[in-house]
DNA sequence: AATCTAAATAGAAACCATTTCTATTTGTAA
DNA sequence: TTACAAATAGAAATGGTTTCTATTTAGATT
């Protein structure tokens, strides 16, 4: 929780109580969450935070590797907690589609297929987004 | 542009002026582009094709393979003909970045993965979405 | 060729997640 | 405490996509 402070304090943001109260309802849960059910949550102890306050405060702690960010099903956002070791670094996240569970992809295994795709296809790779999904060990 | 004719009748679709159409303009060039994009140059032949109507085909046509989608920036979407040896067969695309030719990737190179992500997570993996971004030979 | 019917369509309207706008408030450095 | 850029609330707009319904059409049957 305090690590979050420093960040947001080194890039420039100020500790607001929005701020505050979305990072406290992601550390509670290690799961994605859609901006709005993030909203209906915190405003239960915010009850004048906006939408578009929610939107603009996930946007930027996205930025700043503190949360991250996956297209889900039907066109939509979701966010949730990044716990990898150095969040700034690429790797990958893998949900669990009946709990929504978030773990960390530290190794990227794609990079050495680099060579091997560009030889097929004739494109220099320049990156990629991996969507993994699965069934954690507690939904199984 | 025979295939596509077979593929749609064996599916139950029927041959419309709009779908003939829609792969006509697909066919003419191997990138993709979004429904709007596909209207805007399909109506010049077809005055009164509705975009409702392109939706439905493009959906259509890539529920049966004939298409592939890609979620592309800003939340939308992209289309572009599959041309894949086996198209429901497992496999990926990567796009180029610069004039959005797509390219097949057919081989899977994830699968071989599986055993050491759920070793290292504990999901047991059921899916996965890779997204390949690159610069074709052409763009280069 | 005429008839039939489920599939497909046009056009308008709705949907709805996300973004923009502006006047007001607030965190924080001095 | 004061000053001010950053952040906010609330309302409105945006825009890609979907839904709705009356009408048309492709293709099978006669
Ligand atoms: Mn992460
Ligand atoms: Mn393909
Ligand atoms: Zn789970
Ligand atoms: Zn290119």
């Amino acid at each position: 929780m305090r690590g979050y402070r420093q960040k947001l304090k080194k890039n420039g943001f100020k500790l607001t109580p929005g701020r505050e109260a979305i990072i406290a309802f992601f550390s509670g849960k290690n799961h994605y969450a859609t901006p709005e059910t993030v909203w209906k949550e915190v405003r239960k102890s915010l009850p004048r935070l906006g939408l578009p306050t929610v939107y603009r405060n996930l946007e930027q702690m996205r930025k700043i590797n503190i949360l991250t960010q996956v297209d889900g099903a039907e066109n939509r956002f979701y966010f949730g907690l990044c716990r990898a070791k150095n969040p700034g670094e690429h790797h990958h996240h893998i949900s669990c589609q009946k709990c929504r569970r978030v773990s960390e992809v530290e190794n990227c295994y794609l990079q050495s297929l680099t060579k091997e795709i560009k030889e097929k296809t004739g494109f220099q790779i320049t990156g990629h987004k991996l969507q993994l999904t699965g069934v954690c060990k507690d939904c199984r």
